[in-house]
DNA sequence: AGAATATATGTAAGCCCTTACATTATGGCT
DNA sequence: AGCCATAATGTAAGGGCTTACATATATTCT
């Protein structure tokens, strides 16, 4: 069944219809009823692929994620495609780990499927210097990152305040009294290099320099987390852990209470991103919450504007807000 | 750029292009070269939808989720996603709440944008009884189920032997002289009716009945569990509780430690699907291991033998394994 | 009333592929 | 050499939509 059998049974011309479809030009009242109720007896659905190659375009966005099983990624995912729904796009999925070349196959992939932009969540490769594909990718259409930025033309990037966030939990543990605070993260990302910046910020500020033997880099999971933070208690006195994510702050959770120690008595914990581990570990763990929802709606707004050809603005920042739970004052 | 465009700088036909670009019919080594390095040279890709308007496919299977910020949905979202990409289909993602309503508008459009297929990761609709929407749906393409079945033609499903899998930690519970069992559950689901008739058969099995006092329901959430089991926890002697579901189950811990009750020894909790949640806590949670990376790859595994006109099982049952942790002896 | 304008509808070209069928080239066989 | 089977290539017809432009109809104004 296509346009002609519609038009045919309405008796009109298929630019009619086609018109009645898209809502476009001038169409008399009773001749778009007429037409609509045909499409509806007969459960007509247009040709997404005829309609692509008319408009190159089928209203689809494309989301590339590294990792959909982790909560952070997996909430961002879960609202932008909510979000790119609202406004008539549907989202198409690919996972790439961080290797680089991966992530280059799945641009051109998505690129190959003429999806009307690309949204990143997750880590660009700033460390290694090389954004190469994304900037190529940006010549063909809008890129949005989600809580990463590149200065560069057709590319937005919707950020929180990791930095500040950061730099101001540990001034808070700075003014209790506190010397010992430890910063444990898990990879060279934009926002963790952010993160580390506002950990040694704080010290800085107050005319102090953080001890590098207590910044401590493991895997991304509460295992590693936990290990190294075993580490960690071992050799040094530590009476505070900022992380860069909850599942980290989860392990160093339990090597503290495995080392014996109160909670937040003798070590204070806090988590980042107030994903859902955060409340699920007891004592429930402090967190930076980043706003993921926020962000995500935001980054399908920006790009929403640049569909239509309004002015977005590249950079925005939001603010993160600390969610105080049971492992800290 | 079109195909014109490198048949003429290769000096061969459109039709020659078309099939070096599909590897069907016979094109001679010569030349097949020739249009690959004229490709290459000028950096083509065909056009999907032109192709999508000739073959009426783009490989593409829908991923119809409930909740894609659900760690065990995300997990199976992001197997299924790698597994499809592997098997050259990308994945058009699609998630609608539970409401049912939305859930067929969600199908409706995953067949606008002529998918391959769908694969539904959540919950169907047996309480209400009315699955007339994936019926529907599976008239158009396959209809694949994760963790849940229907039987119908063109309708596959891979589930996870539940029913056994609680029937034994009951059961294990039983023998080892509890009585005061409890079954902690948040949705009528299909996988929820059978682990809850798993938990009552254990009884049964030992010509005892549950106390139905100790069948308790919450919300999806830690909160909403952490609440009904202090409730319970108040009213009645539990020696066990068995969740439907990590998040309940940290609940229920939470509500144990709350009530100062020691775990194992006075009260033990096993949880469901096995995922980090069941790492982080602490004590670490015991977790039935519901297999959702086997069941994902098995499911497209089905889909791909579908695909490929291979005779395919319409219902493939996955064996679940408790995890032992440190919330059960 | 008749011209001028606005509205409604139709015609046909174009978007870029795939593929059945037609044609030509190649090579093996007698 | 001549014939046939096979391989290689080409031609042209869709596939179903959008839309510029053409045409027909309705409305407004003088």
């Amino acid at each position: 069944m296509n346009i002609y059998d519609i038009a045919s049974q309405a008796e009109v011309s298929i630019a009619t219809v086609s018109r009645v479809l898209n809502g476009k030009g001038n169409v008399s009242e009773k001749t778009r009823e007429r037409v609509l109720q045909v499409i509806e007896e007969l459960g007509y659905t247009p040709n997404i692929f005829a309609r692509g190659l008319g408009l190159n375009s089928i209203k689809m966005v494309g989301i590339l994620c590294s990792d959909v099983s982790d909560i952070y990624y997996a909430t961002a995912v879960s609202i932008l495609e909510k979000e790119l729904r609202k406004s008539g796009y549907d989202s198409l999925l690919c996972c790439t780990g961080d290797q680089l070349e991966d992530r280059r196959k799945s641009i051109d992939l998505l690129l190959s499927k003429r999806v009307d932009a690309i949204i990143l969540v997750g880590s660009t490769f700033k460390e290694k210097g090389d954004n190469s594909h994304i900037l190529d990718a940006a010549k063909e259409v809008p890129f949005v990152l989600i809580n990463d930025f590149i200065e560069a033309p057709n590319i937005y990037g919707v950020v929180c305040d990791d930095f500040n966030a950061v730099r101001e939990t540990v001034s808070v543990f700075l003014e209790q009294g506190l010397r010992r605070i430890a910063y444990l993260y898990d990879a060279d990302t934009y926002s963790g290099a952010l993160k580390l910046s506002g950990y040694q910020a704080a010290f800085t500020q107050m005319n102090m320099a953080a001890d590098t033997k207590l910044t401590v880099r493991c895997k991304h999971s509460p295992e590693s987390a936990r290990e190294q933070t075993a580490k960690l208690l071992l050799e040094d006195r530590v009476e505070a852990i900022v992380t860069s994510d909850d599942c980290l702050a989860v392990g160093a959770l339990q090597a503290a209470i495995g080392a014996g120690l109160k909670i937040p008595h003798e070590i204070q914990i806090v988590g980042f991103n107030n994903s859902m581990l955060a409340r699920s570990t007891i004592p429930a763990l402090t967190s930076i919450d980043n706003k993921v929802a926020a962000v995500s709606v935001t980054a399908v707004r920006t790009l929403i504007d640049v569909f239509e050809q309004k002015e977005a603005i590249n950079k925005i920042v939001l603010t993160a807000e600390t969610v105080k739970r049971e492992t800290t004052f």
